[in-house]
DNA sequence: AACCAGGGTGATG
DNA sequence: CATCACCATGGT
């Protein structure tokens, strides 16, 4: 494993995008601030961020073929916040709030079990069971002391009983249904990625558990479908309080950008929806 | 100890 | 179509 330094165009935060929600298996590295550990697209990885740099543990050649990819480097997202910005006071405050947001490409499959296991759930657990997860069901990465996210074939043959040591209560019923649909081929995520997009969450809500909210999320975050807009408590509250007036159409490819800002700003502005 | 969590489902008005 | 109890678990 061979020590890199890039230069990541501004606006990039590793905490602002790996923290904000949309991805449970980055964590900060104890003991060297600014640095971030996690798993992805089947390789363990260290990053960190220094006067305005970041810097990856991996060679040029996954650098260029799995990471720079998985952080969406090749879109341009000053232009992005300038036009979100544009839009309201108050989106331009979200933005100001998070400027180094990007909007991850996550694996389809990885995006769809996390955001089932985020139902009527809360962060912190959500990693819990994630991790939990790939460390009883995922292959173990060589050399790395960490595992890769469990193939849907890993969990098709699982049942609820099997599962309890999750702890991922009813949801582990929906892990299973979304392995079982996704393994037989009955549910075609390479398919789900080529549709038409209403199509692609029709497909996705065939899988118990998953519903308008689960498949926004995975199609955003797992397909990568930027003008997806996900909805939920917080979202639903902050459009009331924070937007009233604009619908998620408004945003355009934009929209998933402007959720996770919106979305963000929430969480980390709680007194705002006070009573 | 209660209340709540990046909801979905199935059963009722 | 709108509402509602219920779901299993544990963080705060």
């Amino acid at each position: 494993m061979q020590e890199k330094m890039f230069t990541i165009p501004a606006p990039f935060s590793l905490p602002q995008t790996l923290d904000c929600g949309q991805a449970f298996r980055w964590a900060p590295v104890p003991g060297q601030p600014g640095a971030w550990q996690g798993v992805a697209q089947g390789q363990a990885l260290t990053l960190w961020e220094s006067q305005g740099e970041v810097s990856f543990a991996c060679t040029q050649e996954d650098f260029d073929t799995l990471w720079a990819p998985y952080f969406d480097l090749a879109e341009d997202y000053a232009q992005k916040y300038a036009a979100l910005s544009s839009m309201s006071p108050i989106l331009a405050q979200a933005a100001a709030f998070a400027p180094g947001i990007r909007i991850l490409r996550q694996e389809p499959w990885e995006a769809l079990c996390s955001f089932i296991v985020s139902q009527n759930n809360n962060i912190p657990r959500i990693k819990g069971i994630l991790a939990r997860l790939c460390e009883g069901w995922g292959q173990p990465i060589p050399g790395a002391g960490q595992y890769a996210f469990p193939t849907p074939q890993a969990l098709a043959g699982e049942t609820p009983e099997t599962l309890a040591p999750l702890r991922a209560g009813y949801r582990a019923k929906s892990l299973i249904d979304a392995a079982q649909k996704v393994a037989a081929g009955q549910v075609d995520l390479t398919a789900i990625a080529q549709a038409p997009l209403e199509d692609a969450r029709q497909q996705l809500q065939k899988i118990t558990g998953v519903g308008p909210k689960v498949a926004e999320c995975a199609l955003l975050y797992g397909f990568h479908r930027t003008q997806c807009f996900p909805l939920d408590v917080w979202m639903k509250r902050a459009m009331q309080v924070l937007l009233p007036g604009f619908s998620p159409g408004d945003f355009g490819g934009n929209a998933g950008l402007a959720q996770q800002l919106i979305f963000h700003y929430s969480r980390m502005h709680p007194e705002l929806f006070a009573a």
